[in-house]
DNA sequence: CGGAATCCCAAAGGATACTG
DNA sequence: CAGTATCCTTTGGGATTCCG
């Protein structure tokens, strides 16, 4: 990079690399679909399916630095940490929602596609 | 992966992994921001900031082969291609313009979460 | 002009082991 | 339990060259 000035959509290419994460749009809309708003980072690991647990901890690490995530710490022995959405992370919701939506809609025609592509050329 | 048996959010997880790439999404905004509908390669590779001529191949032909972006090939000397969404494409870009709307409305208040998080802890 | 092919390096990310 | 640290493999992606 550095070869053209830094426009202004930079900004959006910036977020788009780390908020556009596979991992990050998954995590978000667990932690804003469970019933509780609190959620023990066992729990994050278990229902965000194929999650490594290294993943999980840079993820949550990321969005709790970038205001999204708040992260509840309780010294007990064991310890036990609770996350949950922040107001502005809560804000993202409804955006990724949309994007979830799209994609159970169109994944089969998607899929259709794919193939269709796949048979004609080699 | 091949742990879990491939739970329904697989779909998400695997469209996420390519539509939620950084490419993707730039490229798709940039094709539905211009005001003509169709886009020469050339003028995609200047629009979109920083991508390479090689990503911009293998991101729009991703796209191709999955139904969102068509390809207009003419035969002509020296060649012309133009792309354009498809109206499955183009159904997706309301998403990420919230999307992208979100990013420009909370953008100073992630960077400045971010610097309190940094200051903060060491 | 619009690619495809190759090379190669840097970053992402999984597996494992250890710790407060 | 909730990490951190290390290692090591895989992938992403830039640079370059060549072709229709």
């Amino acid at each position: 990079m550095a070869k053209s000035p830094v426009p202004a959509s930079c900004s959006e290419h910036g977020v788009m690399t780390s908020l556009g994460d596979k991992w990050t749009i998954l995590v978000i809309l667990q932690l804003a679909r469970a019933p509780e708003p609190r959620q023990r980072f066992s729990r994050l690991r278990r229902d965000v399916a194929g999650i490594s647990q290294r993943m999980l901890t840079v993820t949550l690490r990321m969005l709790e630095r970038h205001g999204l995530v708040v992260r509840h710490y309780h010294a007990e022995v064991p310890p036990r940490v609770e996350y949950e959405l922040s107001p502005m992370g809560a804000s993202l919701v409804p955006a990724l929602e949309t994007f979830a939506a799209w994609i159970a809609t169109h994944w089969d025609a998607m899929m259709q596609a794919r193939d269709d592509y796949d048979v004609q050329e080699p």
